[in-house]
DNA sequence: CTCGTCACATTGAACGTTCCATGGAACATG
DNA sequence: CATGTTCCATGGAACGTTCAATGTGACGAG
């Protein structure tokens, strides 16, 4: 370390005005060093950093490599909150995925080879393999989206019921009375939700929905579905979406109507993804706080990691509604 | 090391083992390192490694936080290859940003605290700044995206105009006469070069396009335009889209209108990314090989570290024609 | 028998940091 | 004046690997 010659200090000086433990070094030692160090540049080297200290200073983030659907503008979203979270601590993000005949090892390996100092999972589903794994390893992680309650409540997760909640009051606020709810197929609890909050609020408004407005399907059938409600007699004047890519995909076909959206039908997303921000006009949209999100799962990651555990429970945000012009 | 210990070897053996150095070993003695290590389960330590080394088998990647885009999808879908390119030669990805105050020195940081080997660009500009300053730091990179020559030519990109040309082929050889071009503004080289590239293949068939049946514009404008062109008096039997994105809008306009995409109307998309392969039909695309690139990339990173330098030129790479039902 | 060579294996040092125990000066306490 | 206390600073050791140099036994050649 030639920053501490520079300084005219000691090795363990200058490591401990680095790591801030004031109680240490007096204001003077201090001032020599900083300025030693930006005189010469320094950076101090991760990989003796991490050598030492047992911590890398990295979290790793797994995906699914099999992605095919419309949520990879969503994933990508929250990737980059994750990273800026993360810079936010000082940590940084490696991606990974898994490979196809051991699934699991991956995980394993990263943590055994003092890669990462814990895990983030997306895309979660309540009984988690990859969750059920890495907490019978000790490995620190934390998921987005809920775990079983047999399993420890290293996540956080966005309320979808409350989020519809909101959505329906301000449609029904403005005056909507005739609704019809789009959704995408697939049997991930968060779809289930969102429909579920959207028919719950509903029916506490006291009013009732057609048996053809609610349909959840990929992407093409909620085209058509969507087609058929706006082109029929006594369509819906709000059409409610379990996501802004689905939501995209109505407005779409609105538009190719000749309504005007926002006006003439009110067209609302879910998620506040990029998708949203594109279209014209701009989606109204639950968004989830991605951002939020992120810091929290990182904190709750590097409490496990300097603690050893985290007691902390589940926690469930709210959605931030987002008021474009399609509502 | 534990592992010496139980196979009854040096250290330095079981190292050589690990690095495969087999000059220096007997196959006896592998085989007694390697069932010892399995045994005990061993896993060589990352940042020993690396400190000792100076290689971390990490490779960064950039993102702009900025990007609102429709691109995102396809961003995820690179982003995927590269992770899996990179894990093929043992290494992993590190993804970054930019703090908004330094743009550029995250870059030197990265590798100046030893945490990565290399990085790689994408959505780089021709005259990219982050490339410059890469190439003045004598860091290591890659760049997805096309380099102005006075850079290093550590360049992978598509041949767009090649691409179109494919496309144009296989509509021009079903019949189709009356064409149409529709894309995203924005001034990028390759936005350019597959307008260019249809344009050119088109007249190379003698076949002329009118005025109002060559747009780029927002996706409301594409929509709006689409429309116009599909409700109009002798409408395209064939739309050529610069992006899988755009071609999904102009899908469901097609479909709204109630025409059969792939008989009635032909619509192809550019990139092969996640939104052509959700679509009903699914798109007949110019897919961009995101495997062959991340895996070219990371190729000319790591010659770059091992050699100090890397004289390979820049690599246009071929898409490939993927022949979905949308034509 | 001596020497050189080859194939394999070992040992000491080093990478750049932080942990741990200790040192010394200044200052208060009994 | 001896003793403790506080504040600041130091030096030796260690983290787990690879580098560089050296050792050893077998074998063949002179």
């Amino acid at each position: 370390m030639d920053v501490a010659a520079a300084a005219g200090v000691s090795r363990q000086t200058v490591s401990n005005v680095l790591n801030g433990r004031d109680e240490y070094y007096s204001a003077a030692t201090h001032e020599k060093v900083t300025s030693a160090m930006r005189a010469l540049g320094y950076q101090p080297n991760r990989a003796a950093q991490t050598l030492r200290s047992r911590r890398t200073m990295q979290i790793g983030y797994h995906i699914f490599g099999e992605q095919l659907d419309r949520a990879q503008g969503f994933t990508l979203h929250f990737l980059l909150a994750l990273v800026k979270a993360g810079s936010d601590v000082d940590h940084q993000v490696l991606v990974f995925t898994h490979h196809r005949d051991d699934p699991l090892g991956v995980f394993k390996d990263l943590v055994a080879r003092h890669a990462v100092d814990a895990v983030i999972l997306s895309e979660s589903s309540v009984d988690d393999e990859r969750a059920r794994f890495l907490a019978d390893s000790t490995i620190p992680f934390a998921s987005f989206g809920r775990l079983s309650p047999d399993l420890p409540q290293h996540w956080v997760d966005v309320d979808n019921v409350a989020g519809m909640r909101e959505v329906v009051d301000v449609l029904v606020a403005e005056g909507h009375q005739r609704f019809a709810y789009l959704g995408t197929d697939g049997d991930q609890y968060w779809k289930a939700e969102r429909q579920d909050g959207f028919l719950q609020r509903l029916s506490h408004h006291g009013l009732r929905l057609p048996k053809a407005s609610l349909f959840r399907g990929s992407d093409q059938d909620v085209r058509r579905r969507a087609h058929r409600l706006l082109t029929g007699k006594n369509p819906p004047s709000a059409i409610v979406t379990g996501s802004d890519a689905v939501a995209a995909v109505v407005l779409s076909v609105a538009q190719s109507l000749g309504l005007r959206v926002g006006s003439d039908v009110a067209i609302t997303g879910f998620d506040g993804g990029a998708v949203g921000l594109v279209t014209e006009p701009i989606l109204t949209s639950a968004r989830i706080p991605v951002e939020r999100i992120s810091r929290e799962l990182v904190a709750r990651c590097l409490r496990q990691v300097e603690h050893g555990h985290d007691d902390e429970p589940g926690l469930l945000l709210p959605t931030e509604l987002v008021r474009g012009g399609s509502a």
